[in-house]
DNA sequence: AATGAATGAGCATTCATTCAT
DNA sequence: TATGAATGAATGCTCATTCAT
């Protein structure tokens, strides 16, 4: 009574569903415009929020094409992640390949901008490195622990000297800190929105200068 | 958000629901009860994901009970944010008190401890300050601007010759700073927390000392 | 990510869902209506096909109302199971107390009558005790094993020097002849249709009158 | 069950649509492959839980190719039906070709075959023969009649003086006799079994030797 | 006033069938 | 002709909110 799929089901545990790789041009495209509404609307409203449907509607797709590709909500935030994910290490191994000439001032611009470019992300960014989302196991965790380890190693090359636990805890600061200029930008428009982006920026590349 | 379908509410504008103020005993320990209930469950799971129905039961109290008081979510939620801008403003005040006497390395001690002592309500400040929650007009917006006023104040007293945009800009920074540390405390464990959330309090302190 | 209920979910196993017992008489009639609409649709289309929207829609109830007593479509169908098993474990209760008295003819008889009588339970008999349905553990598996001890029972207090597997044997046997009237009764129209009824019956009462 | 809404469909009655005749090697090889494999599946999940995808990817083809002999899943359905007919009317053939020369032992044990063997699709039959599935029309009732009339043919050979009635009645009774000792084979393993099937088939054989 | 059953719009997901390639 | 991606109606189920008791 209780689900019952193919009869192989019950014996092998089935295997986790992925996101299928699309073929043809016209699904490589369609995809992208789907990844792109996700993350449109997983940043505005937040995991739970997020409907499939509008999801599907702002990609100007049938519900059926975002479920061909994405099999649930969850492969397709996880999808989100990994897209996310690929850019930021991308720009952290960039920066790690020229830490050794790089000054505390370069070397905290260079990670605050890491997590600010990318302008169309950086809302998306906030809802994924929350750390509330949190589920054991469940990918935003994975993706902070892995960006952190990166911004250590980096650490360790620039300074060879640090101490292993020094430069992760430093990590920890400066990922922190990188995430807050990331919601400072964010949030709509205050009062001193500008010149304190400037001093968050000053402030960072100070911690690493004082090194 | 509100979706208001009284048939009144075409020709009249109908009066904003509010949370009702209980004015008996009971009913000041039952509206005391929900609030908890409703921040422990919104802090858990989200607005969205949190729901009525777990929300009444955590309080014991009967649904029907529930919406006696707090005509709809919203309502439930703003009156949450309300509770804990009380908390919070008032802290700020007896910061602000005594401001003058403060050197930068309490000042910035006394502000960080302001959000991240009430461990009960640390993690749904994560939520209430979260600048996505935005919606126009709406508490989580107001909260915010009004605490970094008061912060902007505090500095005012304390260092009376800041120029005044530049206390503003440095309220930014340390509000930002504040949410910050209590989201380097929320995060469940990683390697590294006690020691950069050490750091992170003197990285505050000397921001205030160089003043 | 996965589905995430209250935070007590993830520790202890939700406790299995079960139909709610209606409290008010309003509810006690709807939930009787909601069985009677489940075990026609169950019987006419079978579970899978079956959709909770025609059940409730059948019952004259919203949907959200079917939902209210049964959780799910499952709870539903082991509610009917239920409903049905106490009907027929009565009557074969009757039968057992007065066993003794009844010769073979009389015993058939009122064997077969156990599933035919009951019109509007009849055809739901079908697809309750089909065999296919199956799922390890689940209920129609447990009904039919039931009901076969019980008529092995009837037959040992019957004929006291029946050894034990015979009379498991027999019950088998008894237990399907039951079913198979039941459907020769349920076919719609078919040529000879009273005539084999009545044969069937004969056959029965001449299998327990050779004993 | 057929929802067909070709927009022709308001103007010309749509011909029925029926399953292709394959016409190369490589089609009949196909068609089998497909039939096999929509036996399986119908037979594990019955009809309406059986998918069309799952189907075509169990018998190694793609779906479009599935749909290229059976234009929809009631053809595809009733093709299982026809094959399953063939085999059964064949086996009844051969019976009644020697029925004259059989004692009701003989003719009893050859009837219960026609059915049990063939294990892989026993549990078919019980899908097919069952008489719910009935839509107006469709396949499964005019198979049962047609067997059922077969079997009377067959009696009237066996026993030239049997009334045509007597015939038809002892039909029902002999093909309901067939259909239950499948259900006995098919129910996965209970208490009893062996000897019940064996009880079952003296049973047949002594109804028929009472003649 | 207090309660919790009742309601139904809305959500995630499936799958028969079509049709562009 | 053969393929499998695309489509969207239909399904099981949830939950904010109302209202009879």
């Amino acid at each position: 009574m209780t689900s019952q799929k193919s009869s192989s089901a019950r014996l092998q545990t089935a295997p986790p569903p992925t996101a299928k790789e699309p073929k043809r041009k016209r699904g490589i495209a369609r995809v992208a415009k789907l990844l792109d509404a996700g993350a449109a609307v997983f940043a505005e409203q937040g995991y739970k929020a997020a409907t499939m449907t509008e999801i599907a509607a702002r990609a100007g797709a049938p519900i059926g094409s975002l479920y061909q590709f994405f099999p649930n909500k969850d492969v397709l935030a996880d999808a989100l992640i990994a897209r996310y994910a690929e850019h930021v290490e991308a720009a952290l191994d960039r920066i790690r390949a020229e830490a050794r000439e790089l000054d505390g001032t370069q070397l905290g611009d260079r990670l605050l901008d890491v997590l600010v470019t990318h302008a169309t992300e950086r809302s998306l960014a906030l809802s994924l490195l929350d750390a509330r989302w949190e589920q054991p196991g469940v990918r935003p965790g994975i993706l902070r622990e892995n960006l952190r380890r990166r911004i250590a190693e980096i650490l360790s090359i620039w300074r060879p000297d640090l101490a292993e636990d020094q430069a992760q805890a430093m990590a920890v600061v400066l990922f922190q800190a990188m995430k807050s200029l990331v919601q400072l930008h964010e949030e709509k428009r205050y009062p001193g929105k500008a010149e304190a982006i400037a001093q968050w920026r000053g402030w960072v590349q100070r911690y690493l200068g004082e090194i």
